[in-house]
DNA sequence: CGCATTCTTGATGTACCTCAACACTAGTGG
DNA sequence: CCACTAGTGTTGAGGTACATCAAGAATGCG
């Protein structure tokens, strides 16, 4: 049957909410949800719209935005896959999602989805568990905005984007040179770290100087010296 | 019945999680709660410490602080009566929780509530949507935090603060003057909106010289102009 | 009243932003 | 294969908002 293909095939069929649930309850979800392809740079949400739907986040890697009114922008998440996207228990949607790479997601209607986890506590007990650590990384990133220096905030990005790719490569050499891309853009880096881009760019060419970190070209990044890039984002 | 006193003569007994509570349940939670006073001034939670406690906050207003190892600090949350105190499912507290006014706490064992959690959907449900409503006022802080001016970050700060008194006031009009007393000092709103005591109280001061507030003295705050304020907040 | 704490105000410094030019990369079509 | 272009990244010069350092002034408590 074809609704049941959808999961079937799901790349984050066991890290995503629907871990919680057996195949015979899967199959509620699947009448529900839908495969949808977004491009790079495509929006998914948009701040202030109605919030009608609701994902899990298949591929890719999503920004969630905040802005001002005259235009100012801040990233306050990025969403990797097996990550629930969409806002619940809410009429209007307060920040913008938007692809950062080209991305597939199982999207369902938020009211239906909301029903489900009603009667589903596991997967209810889930979502609040992945709230609290959502929370707890949003206080944290408070930290870094208000307090930390530019050299810092780069130095903790560098380390964090490292072990989230060296952690899907499952490197036999945790110390050793990793070298990954990064999946954005300096622009997009400053937005996370509420940096400008020119900021960012001077700050990876002095940690590159210091020859902490090397940048082979493209969104390339080589961590040479992961204790003195461990040093840099603690004090500066 | 003693134990049954300390729910009956509960402030907070319908705004807090109990509220999901009939009084059969009630009496469950009544094993394992115990009132506890601190004193302006007391921790409650050390970042770092074991998580073995949680508790409803009864009275009073707490703070949330996170730190860098070299003692930058950054105040990530308030917590006003009825809130919910403490992290759930984690081993090691990642936030220290200090008291700004004496205050009075219903405090249980980490451990005992969440089981309690386990057998009650509606708590957990509860406790779901207040996560995901924090969540949401931590992302939109995050804004303020990068990309807001200090005079934009006073202005919102006041009006949050001036909406806050004015609901437990119910005033009849909105728009009029309104009085009250900022619970914090200014290193305390410093630490809030990630800025220096000195720039807290010049802002506080050109604010007063544009007749916007008026500083009568003490912690006291007069919202004179509330659409000259909005304005500041939102573009500056 | 006297002492400690908190708040205000001023003078100076600096980290980061802004504006501007240039270099590199990647994709397109001749 | 190489110009052509648009997007992205780097580097420089200069400005500014906020931090830092340093006195006083006000407040509040014993």
């Amino acid at each position: 049957m074809a609704l049941m293909d959808i999961c079937a095939d799901c790349a984050v069929r066991d890290q995503a909410l629907c871990g919680s649930l057996d195949d015979r309850e899967l199959s509620a979800l699947n009448t529900l949800g839908q495969r949808r392809r977004v491009a790079r740079g495509e929006s998914v949400i948009w701040a202030g719209d109605e919030s009608v739907i609701c994902a899990n986040l298949l591929s890719g890697v999503l920004k969630l935005v905040a802005s001002t009114a005259d235009g100012r922008e801040q990233i306050v998440g990025l969403l990797y896959p097996a990550d629930f996207v969409g806002q619940l228990y809410a009429d209007q949607a307060d920040f913008t999602i938007t692809a950062l790479t080209d991305a597939e997601l199982c999207v369902f209607p938020r009211k239906a989805f909301e029903r489900v986890l009603e009667d589903h506590a596991r997967m209810e007990h889930l979502l609040l568990q992945r709230t609290l650590l959502a929370l707890n990384e949003a206080r944290g990133r408070m930290l870094t905005l208000a307090r930390k220096s530019a050299e810092e905030k780069i130095a903790g990005f560098l380390l964090d984007m490292a072990s989230r790719a060296g952690s899907s490569g499952c490197r036999a050499t945790p110390d050793g040179p990793l070298t990954f891309d990064l999946p954005l853009n300096r622009g997009q880096i400053a937005d996370v770290l509420g940096l400008t881009i020119e900021t960012v760019s001077r700050q990876m060419t002095k940690l590159r100087n210091a020859g902490v970190i090397g940048l082979p070209g493209g969104r390339a990044v080589t961590i040479a010296d992961r204790t003195g890039l461990a040093v840099r984002a603690e004090a500066g």
